[in-house]
DNA sequence: AGCACGCCGACT
DNA sequence: GTCGGCGTGCTC
């Protein structure tokens, strides 16, 4: 055989029972981090050359090693710090590792050929370097306005705002902090970000190549951010130097956008947690924004934390990380605990800004004793009245219920038969709007039943509330509100479902800056991020359930979501002065006397994290433990847990070295355990040592195999997702 | 995971 | 007689 021997990463999982990397023959070397496509069965597929190789491995017959069909070498070559990336993360995460490659890569770069892509590379590098590379005349102009009369044109110098002493020396702080990552913790409204953009700026300003990338927890973040990057760094980086990553581009789009980070032509990139795994030129810089949030971590296919790989990628590339919260996550906070006498310090640096600018108030907690209102109060009177003198004052209010839909179930009140999803353990969800039940696990959808399809009764009747529902009751006991300018009050729902079509939540988020809308009612999307200047009440209508969830996580979330849903209400100092009154976060409980409540009522995140911290510790819990779930499909729940069981036995049989530091727990049913037609079964494994949990992890995929092999024909799937954000 | 091959029921 | 159901097995 002729030519040079290849290692190529395909998208070919795990239980393939090939190996991780695939054997190609080309006429020439070709270079690590080279994108071929290649023949795999009958079909071609997209690759990323992982190495040289010098021999045929072992058991591979040299025939059965086929030529590469086309190299796309239009494009730098991938680079080691990628490839090492992606290493680590399919190997951390357990999947293989040509699969991580192909999550990291636009998918319409596997139907490229390589005519095609030289043509569009060609027109990325046809636009000229000097407006998305260089620094522009930005030192000059900025000289330049020393003298210049007010209002003369010097917008970026003159737009950016003179820091207050505190955020002044939070930036110090994370200049000073060189390649180490650092915590962010800043209380809303203390200016996180302005500090996020004046560091930017230095490192902008610092090289002429160096790029920034920006981490939001959703899409729906992505255009505000947009806007106050250009309208900061357009001088530096060009009207169109912003790159945007997300699952909301269309493929072409994220091909474009990718191609022109992986170029460097592109020195902003502004996305979701996808963005990490991104081909970078050269990273100087990388924020995290909002930090504490779920969304960063994947939950289908690799399941990765998008933050822990920025940390991850930082300390690789020897560059700074800034993870920034007004609610850390337990774990950011325990990793940047001081050093104390007893104990070491966490591996990163803690930055604090606990005062607003202006010196603006934070929300009062008003705690409202539900168990001093009927059963099935839905507003307690007091709010209302609350509610009702804001609004009359002209003022927003804002109402959050964790729960989409009108009601969570109909039931009738003849037979007691429940809206039961056929193919799920869960509810089918009435949505009086559309005129269906359906089913939030599998999307099952069926229109309203007129009679019982039980027993014919009519006496269908909605049990329990949701978001629409309380739209409806608002609109009943505040649209009839005449206001001070004659019109009536109005009631905005925001949630998944109002805001489903494109632009939808756009127009929603308008509506309510316009002054439209008096009342917004909507799932947590409205407590995340977005800026309502008039909002001076927000309330929490049934939050309770979070004290009792058995995640352990739940607190955590709950206080997070009221802190920020309590930063809505933020009050600036100059409306205070006018004589507005101090903005309120009201929370209806039947747990008054809750600690949780407690620390929430004096804004007092330290105290809350080291009341969780120490309960963590005692428990054996992250962040003192790290944890692994193994989760398994099939027909039956019996041979779901049975398929655990059977390969926790295995292990236990092999006496690994590692096993001795790994608890491995029974098999449970999933809280939700039946979701389409599929019974789910999870086992928990934990360790205090990281290690010894990823040896052991590594160890169990040939016996993950075994037991699939010995399992009975018919469904049967599995997982394995390390550091799990629910359990 | 795809994607083929392969062997049994209702349609042009 | 074909279209197509998803069972089984392979992919350098």
């Amino acid at each position: 055989m002729s030519g040079f021997l290849a290692s190529v990463a395909v998208d070919v999982p795990f239980h393939s029972a090939i190996g991780q990397l695939l054997t190609y023959r080309h006429t020439q070397q070709l270079v690590p981090g080279t994108l071929v496509r290649v023949p795999l069965g009958h079909r071609q597929v997209l690759g990323v050359v992982w190495a040289e190789q010098q021999a045929t491995a072992a058991g591979l017959d040299e025939e059965a090693v086929k030529p590469v069909s086309e190299v796309l070498d239009a494009t730098v070559p991938l680079r080691a710090d990628w490839l090492a990336l992606i290493d680590f993360a399919a190997r951390y995460y357990q999947r293989a590792l040509g699969e991580v490659a192909m999550t990291a890569l636009p998918s319409a770069l596997q139907d490229q050929t390589a005519t095609q892509w030289a043509k569009r590379v060609a027109k990325v590098l046809a636009v000229p370097k000097a407006r998305a590379g260089r620094r522009p005349a930005q030192a000059q102009q900025g000289q330049a306005c020393v003298s210049a009369p007010v209002g003369a044109p010097c917008r970026a110098a003159l737009r950016k705002p003179v820091l207050t002493a505190q955020q002044q020396a939070a930036l110090q702080a994370l200049q000073s902090a060189g390649a180490a990552t650092t915590l962010l913790h800043g209380v809303t409204g203390s200016g996180k970000t302005e500090v996020f953009l004046q560091l930017a700026e230095q490192v902008l300003q610092a090289s002429d190549d160096a790029q920034i990338l920006f981490l939001v927890p959703e899409i729906n973040l992505t255009p505000q951010w947009q806007a106050l990057l250009l309208e900061r760094f357009a001088p530096w980086v060009g009207a169109d130097g912003v790159a945007v990553l997300h699952s909301g581009l269309t493929p072409v789009q994220r091909l474009n956008e990718w191609l022109a980070v992986h170029q460097g032509r592109k020195r902003l990139v502004l996305g979701t947690r996808m963005a990490v795994l991104a081909s970078f030129a050269r990273l100087a810089l990388i924020v995290v924004d909002e930090e504490h949030d779920a969304s960063y971590k994947q939950q289908d296919g690799p399941r990765y934390h998008a933050r822990d790989l920025a940390v991850w990628r930082g300390r690789q590339l020897g560059v700074p990380v800034v993870l920034g919260s007004a609610t850390p996550s337990l774990e950011s906070w325990y990793n940047s605990r001081p050093a104390t006498a007893e104990e070491a310090g966490g591996g990163y640096r803690r930055v604090t800004m606990p005062e607003r600018v202006g010196g603006g108030s934070l929300a009062a907690l008003r705690i409202v004793d539900m168990r001093n209102h009927p059963r099935d109060t839905v507003l307690a009177a007091p709010l209302l009245a609350a509610m009702r003198a804001r609004i009359e004052a002209g003022e927003q209010c804002m109402v959050l219920l964790n729960r989409r839909g009108y009601a969570p179930v109909l039931r009738c009140g003849a037979c007691g038969w429940k809206s039961d999803c056929p193919h799920c353990s869960a509810h089918q969800v009435v949505h009086k709007a559309e005129r269906s039940l359906r089913c939030h696990h599998c999307g099952w959808g069926t229109p309203i039943p007129r009679h019982c399809p039980k027993c014919g009764s009519t006496d269908l009747a909605p049990l329990g509330r949701g978001t629409e529902q309380l739209q409806e009751l608002l609109q009943e006991q505040l649209g009839t509100l005449a206001l001070r300018d004659g019109r009536l009050a109005q009631v905005l729902r925001i949630d998944a479902d109002s805001t489903r079509h494109k632009g939808a939540l756009e127009a929603h988020l308008a509506q309510v800056h316009r002054g439209d809308v008096d009342i917004v009612v909507g799932t947590q999307m409205i407590a995340k991020g977005h800026d309502f200047r008039r909002i001076g009440l927000v309330a929490a209508v049934q939050p309770d359930g979070a004290l009792y969830a058995s995640d352990f996580r739940a607190p955590e979330r709950l206080f997070a979501l009221l802190m920020q849903a309590a930063g809505r209400a933020g009050r600036d100092a100059a409306y205070m002065q006018q004589g507005g009154e101090q903005a309120q976060l009201w929370v209806q409980t039947h747990e008054p006397q809750h600690p949780l409540y407690a620390a929430l009522a004096r804004q007092d995140y330290p105290g809350f994290a080291a009341v969780q911290l120490q309960e963590r510790r005692q428990a054996g819990l992250p962040p003192y433990t790290y944890q692994a779930m193994l989760r398994a499909d099939a027909r039956t729940q019996q041979a779901a847990q049975a398929f655990l069981r059977q390969v926790a036995d295995a292990a236990r049989a092999a006496q690994w070295p590692a096993a001795r530091w790994v608890t491995v727990y029974a098999p449970v049913p999933l809280p939700v355990q039946r979701v389409a037609n599929a019974e789910r079964a999870q086992l928990l494994l934990e360790s205090t040592s990281r290690k010894a949990l990823q040896a052991y992890l590594a160890a169990l995929h040939p016996l993950l195999q075994q037991a699939r092999a010995n399992a009975p024909k018919g469904l049967l799937r599995w997982l394995v997702d390390v550091d799990p954000l629910t359990i």
